[in-house]
DNA sequence: AATACATTTACGAAGCGTCAAAGTTG
DNA sequence: ACAACTTTGACGCTTCGTAAATGTAT
């Protein structure tokens, strides 16, 4: 059975999920109180089961969290954007024309080419900001050694 | 008189500081409150008057906030590792022993090379996250064009 | 039965946005 | 005198951290 052997443990407890994603247990409950995350399934007594594509969705919030700083609130939008696609390939929803499947498809490219230029830009920034602070170290490095080995 | 070509209006009022950093006044009395910009000097009035130094020290700040995401409290401490440098060259300080000045140095240069690293990490991240980006931003444009020209 | 998790609720702190009432500048 | 800006509160919002009291898993 080829298939057993990618699936590990599909479901984990909020603790698993908090030590693998590098959040907390409380951030995961906010998130999922404000709409970033869907309700997961639950175990009898309550504890909630996250699957391996609550994971997935979890680290792309924090990819634009961290790395490009939006807000929660945004993080929402464009995530409901990238949506569409998937709700696309599975279920082909009825009552849906194809002008507002292509509407759906264009929002998500708008998004993400905006992604990308604020990316570019931040690497950009970044790019500097490290050969300001290599210059910096340098000087640093200067006066430490000519005080550790005075010129006599 | 070359000098005065470099110095424009020496003195700046609050909203244009806000205007020229893009940061908001409140922003920069927030900062202030928080220590981490020192209490500019005021006109009669009570108006504040920031210098260019000012502006240099806000541009500093905004940068370390998001570019790296560092909390205010840490950019206080690195600002003040930073200072050390900067009193060291006018006022080389009376009751200062060069054991101390050397241990400021080195902490400064600890603190530099940290910031290093952690950029040296985020852009590497940026441009994994560039490159997925890019990839996905390809597969929406096939999905429009196959719903826009369809083959046949 | 005990230990290690989990659940919800609630209060608190960081980092500002925003509005109000008043004073200052040009 | 007037518009445009600034001042100091003070309250509100976002994004969680941190208990506290209780229940669940093993």
């Amino acid at each position: 059975m080829p298939e057993d052997s990618a699936v590990e443990h599909a479901y984990m407890q909020i603790g698993e999920v908090a030590e693998r994603t590098g959040l907390t247990p409380r951030t995961l409950r906010y998130y999922e109180e404000k709409g970033l995350l869907s309700p997961p399934t639950r175990m009898e007594g309550g504890f909630r089961l996250y699957s391996d594509d609550d994971i997935a969705r979890v680290e792309r919030i924090k990819q634009l969290r961290d790395l490009l700083g939006f807000s929660l609130a945004d993080i929402k939008d464009m995530i409901a954007a990238e949506e569409v696609k998937q709700e696309l390939r599975r279920t082909y929803r009825q009552f849906e024309t194809d002008a507002e499947r292509l509407d759906g498809m264009r929002n998500a490219l708008r998004v993400t080419e905006h992604q990308l230029t604020l990316i570019e830009q931040k690497i950009a920034s970044l790019q500097e900001m490290r050969d300001g602070l290599h210059a910096r170290a340098g000087r640093y490095r200067e006066f430490i050694s000519s005080l550790t080995s005075p010129a006599e």
